[in-house]
DNA sequence: CCGGATGAAAATATCGATTATTTATAGATC
DNA sequence: GATCTATAAATAATCGATATTTTCATCCGG
């Protein structure tokens, strides 16, 4: 269903790869925002034609990371307190939704899936010392919130969500970079997973969309500090 | 804002223009739904080398229209009732969502732009005799629903749903090919316009979703019929 | 001193050919 | 007779090079 993970079976294909390494490269902030990227620097830096380099950036277009202009080629998106309120706006809107259907279809297998993201997501540190350790939280944490839909029964819902808070994250990345988190993140997640498990669907909804907003009032004033 | 008139400013690179036949194809029905798209043929029969083909190819696939797995090449995206059944809830809840915000921000220029596309598509027809005739009124037609919450201030939403309208346009054209429309099409839109210009939101989302919700049921009922 | 034309440099878009992978086929083995 | 394996054909992925387009610094005229 994932862009991301789309056939662990067969060899990923160089384009693949390349577009995962390059969306991390954003996610992470490594690639400012707006800057521009010259194929040819990006080509050589990487060791690949540009073939795979092209067309690794449209993935990342389709997914709003990049932005390309006829002829004039691409850029990093930009980031925009705008545009900010509206990812947060969608997550909260199509999150809901999916929760909502999730709770709906959602059986035993399912909910094991999320005891489970829940439960290695605990077992990572959130303000870890060590890049590879602040990688692999943020995995996990994607995983979680993944997990938490999967049961929803659309896919392109799935997606559009999984769009949104690959987006959501790259604004906390870059602008939380290091502030300690002001709030007890672990239990707001226990407490989404324990609602959505026992079919509680109003509260879940609450819950996420708090925690949503939350995080997002944070870069909301992390951002307007940074101009 | 739109993927499909990008940057009429810069000619439009061949990628560009090979992307919006193929599109052309797809929704017209012309290419059939799950069908391989041999690359090397479609290259043949267009004139292009391969790099613009894999890489329009890559934009359809981020509007939903082709799928693409890793060594594998590309596919038609296939058909389904359970998808169509995602995409028309999707449809009524994202634009239900656009409209109210449209509603919210609309000015006086944005009125003009919905009566004049409202005219506009008023003077297609729609079972029209020719081929060229059928092109003018589905341009029209996705124009106006794209004018519809062109003020809504969400370009994110917008373009979901832009992909969204696109996909189910695919399965109107596809399988009510040769239908008489059995309601009167016109005055439901005219009946949109017109509550969305007084502002009358609640009423202009029922509008939108019975006009959407009506099609779907169309669609559905002539799918189970084609299996 | 400023604004628009000019041309060199940089960057992008496209191509044709090469390499790697998958799929289909035929043969061998159980 | 069915299944597995090796081979061949088809197809996709990648590359290096060429053709266009844009950008930017420069020069000329006002």
């Amino acid at each position: 269903m994932s862009l991301r993970d789309a056939t662990p079976a067969s060899p990923a294909t160089l384009t693949t790869t390349l577009a995962g390494r390059l969306r991390g490269a954003i996610l992470r902030g490594d690639l400012e925002p707006g800057s521009k990227l010259v194929l040819d620097r990006i080509r050589a830096g990487f060791g690949v034609s540009l073939s795979p380099l092209r067309e690794a950036l449209c993935r990342l277009e389709s997914e709003g990371l990049v932005e390309a202009e006829d002829q004039r080629g691409y850029r990093v998106s930009p980031v925009s307190a705008d545009n900010l309120t509206e990812v947060i706006r969608l997550r909260v809107e199509l999150e809901g939704m999916a929760v909502r259907e999730a709770i709906l279809h959602g059986d035993a297998a399912w909910e094991g899936r999320v005891v489970s993201a829940l439960h290695q997501l605990s077992r990572c540190v959130r303000g870890a010392r060590s890049e590879e350790e602040q990688e692999a939280w943020e995995a996990r944490h994607r995983a979680f919130h993944a997990e938490l839909i999967s049961a929803c029964r659309m896919p392109l819902l799935q997606q559009f969500c999984e769009t949104l808070h690959d987006q959501s994250d790259r604004y906390r990345r870059i602008f939380l970079k290091d502030h300690a988190p002001d709030r007890d993140v672990p239990a707001e997640h226990a407490a989404i997973a324990a609602a959505m498990i026992e079919r509680r669907a109003e509260e879940a909804v609450r819950l996420l969309r708090e925690h949503v907003e939350r995080t997002g009032r944070n870069i909301q004033a992390a951002l307007r500090g940074a101009v």
